[in-house]
DNA sequence: GTCTATAAAGTGATAGAC
DNA sequence: GTCTATCACTTTATAGAC
């Protein structure tokens, strides 16, 4: 087989490894699935890395890296705070219907890193990523509904992010896409409330 | 060693699985480590289970079943629904900080299934029984208050374990108690607003 | 650098003595 | 019923030919 740069390699067994991941969880991630998957021999695993637990290291800096704020990246801003809200939930959950395995693995692995005690700094990583990508959303949306928001930030962030967490495990079991869209509706409303008007900028004559 | 009904010798060895599985996770619980932790030889294992599956599926439907609202079920009804929701909460929560190895292994029990074709239904079941449990709550704290809820219990209930279920998957993470309490009192004033005041049973003279 | 072959340890499950 | 000993297999990791 071709040479190949060992950052390459290296990339490529990840990749591998987050299919066979995928497919079988991460306790089916064997060494001998991953280069199966890739293609390779299994002593070209041991030459990209000294063991299976430095891959895995790297293959969980490299999805918290990069879980894309994707999802809510392509949000549709709707005619108020309410719906670009809704819009927002709705369109995370979405993309968890139309690829439930990504979700799963995510969550899998965040129990693989718990489990890991050198891993546990990754795990913490991983949560002040999504925090951090729903306050930039928060933010847009302040700026997009002319609003501002009456609780920090770093606070409705974690909301949303714990209300996607537990809709999406509940889903994962149950498969009951009414009732955690009829959630969303509400976790929507709820937080909506949290948006007061923001004052347009005036000059001093203008009050009330 | 003395003889044991096999009732017996199933229940240690799941009892003897949990401790396991609590110190070293589902994929640390083999035969071997079981029957260690029980004190029996690896023959006895197979002599009360035809298999480690077997073990396994018998095990998640014990814990699904007693899985107890022993949190919820000390609830502490406060003055308004308001302080009962954050009772509740707050209550669910001081056990996951005291006893955070007990959420984990039900997060991983819950993958485990999700991943076990044949065990699928038991996380469904998982989750009906979360839900079943909370409803039974919403109902006695409609009660208590002398209120009612103006949306269908199932669908606070559903709100009320994602809620739960994702601060604790975020709290395992940062270990961030603070703000965990935060989001809590925020969604407690957030569902208690799902509460009007129920008109108390009067004749008809009494029009407002 | 990439391979085959194999070492060393761990796995679930079973046979057969007692 | 309970044990020891072992089978058949899989795992990670490495040695050594090319």
């Amino acid at each position: 087989m071709a040479r190949m740069s060992s950052v390459d390699r290296r990339g490529e067994l990840i990749h591998a490894a987050l299919r066979v991941i995928a497919a079988k969880g991460v306790a089916g991630a064997t060494t001998r699935a991953i280069v199966a998957e890739a293609g390779m021999s299994l002593a070209s695993f041991h030459y990209a890395f000294t063991s299976r637990d430095e891959m895995m290291r790297e293959l969980i800096a490299f999805v918290v890296e990069n879980e894309t704020n994707a999802v809510f990246a392509e949000i549709d801003f709707g005619r108020d705070i309410r719906e670009t809200l809704r819009n927002g939930l709705q369109g995370y959950f979405l993309n968890v219907q139309a690829d439930p395995g990504h979700e799963q693995v995510m969550f899998e692995l965040l129990q693989y890193a718990l489990r890991t005690p050198d891993l546990a700094d990754l795990a913490r990583e991983q949560y002040a990523r999504y925090h951090a990508a729903v306050i930039e959303l928060l933010h847009a949306a302040e700026k997009n509904a002319n609003v501002v928001w009456s609780l920090p930030v770093e606070e409705i962030a974690r909301t949303i992010v714990a209300i996607t967490d537990g809709l999406t495990l509940a889903w994962l079991a149950d498969r009951d896409s009414a009732a955690s869209a009829r959630v969303m509706d509400f976790a929507a409303d709820s937080l909506a409330r949290l948006a007061t008007v923001s004052e347009p900028v005036r000059t001093k004559e203008h009050v009330l």
